[in-house]
DNA sequence: GGTAAGTGCTTGCCTGCGCAAGTATTCTGG
DNA sequence: CCAGAATACTTGCGCAGGCAAGCACTTACC
């Protein structure tokens, strides 16, 4: 029995509609207000930042496609297009892997350091502001553990 | 300086990286495929599964397009479009409110009520095991509470 | 009572995003 | 060494969703 559509499930209970109504609004809302800010103060959208975010952390600054697509959560055309938008903008290059030329790599250019860098004080500032300072009473520990769950379920079911 | 963007914001801590990461991870992947599996069950969005239930929770099973689109967090436009939606499929009609001529009342008609009821067993289990079944060790209220805070906080901003 | 400002929905237009199909390259069995 | 399957990206296309401008109606003020 996989679960998929077949078993019975019990419904939801008080406790867990007010968590799941409030966690769905949640997903409408936050990204929004995220990007609309990063895109006023920054000029590029949350899966922009979270990219170049990748691409700084990764050795060399550089990265395969599929794996930047599958750690931010995007689908593969999604992230040719985004990738070929910061290169547009001069801030990340493109170039074919050398040992299995099928793939491509993405490296991180001074320039998207940069905007990157001068994107981050204001968008740290509505993180903090939309989402961190609002979880004071949760275990931070216990909430990321339950976040990853999810994200890795749902990864795994494709 | 607005405030906005302006004050320093302490960077986010390890506990908060990790918490941070895996909630921007969740805010894409989560709607993704309880989208997907809604619209493969039962051919509707999440967001017209939620206005659905808002309507069906409804007093008259009815309501104005400006609650339901601050109810659900979408915006107007994207309310009108939806509503259109649903009225093309016979599940939902829409009538000029008596009072006050310039709003709009959506009502839910039975075939959306059946549409709704149909489509329920299918999300209800992908919603546990999507997302509830991984919220084990997690204070629910305190959860609950944390994200109310978030969307109001967010709603407030507009 | 009539004009000005405000409110509530709709429309035009643009962007984000995924899916399905296409192309290029690598892997695998004969 | 060569077909066929598998992999990694790209492209065509359609839908979700927002913003800005427009239209209809109401409220406020003279």
């Amino acid at each position: 029995m996989t679960g998929q559509a077949g078993g019975e499930s019990r419904p939801l209970d008080d406790r867990e509609i007010r968590a799941w109504k409030a966690f769905s609004r949640s997903l409408i809302v936050v990204p929004r207000v995220l990007e609309a800010d990063l895109l006023q103060h920054s000029s590029m959208t949350l899966g922009e930042y979270q990219v170049l975010v990748m691409l700084s952390e990764a050795p060399d600054r550089s990265s395969r496609m599929s794996e930047l697509a599958s750690d931010v959560g995007l689908s593969a055309s999604r992230m040719t297009r985004l990738i070929d938008g910061l290169r547009r903008r001069g801030w990340v290059e493109k170039k074919r892997d050398g040992c299995d030329r099928r793939g491509a790599i993405a490296v991180l250019r001074q320039e998207g350091l940069a905007a990157l860098e001068a994107a981050y004080p204001a968008h740290l500032a509505a993180v903090r502001r939309q989402v961190m300072d609002h979880l004071g009473d949760t275990d931070l520990d216990a909430l990321a553990t339950a976040l990853e769950a999810m994200v890795d379920r749902s990864s795994a079911s494709t």
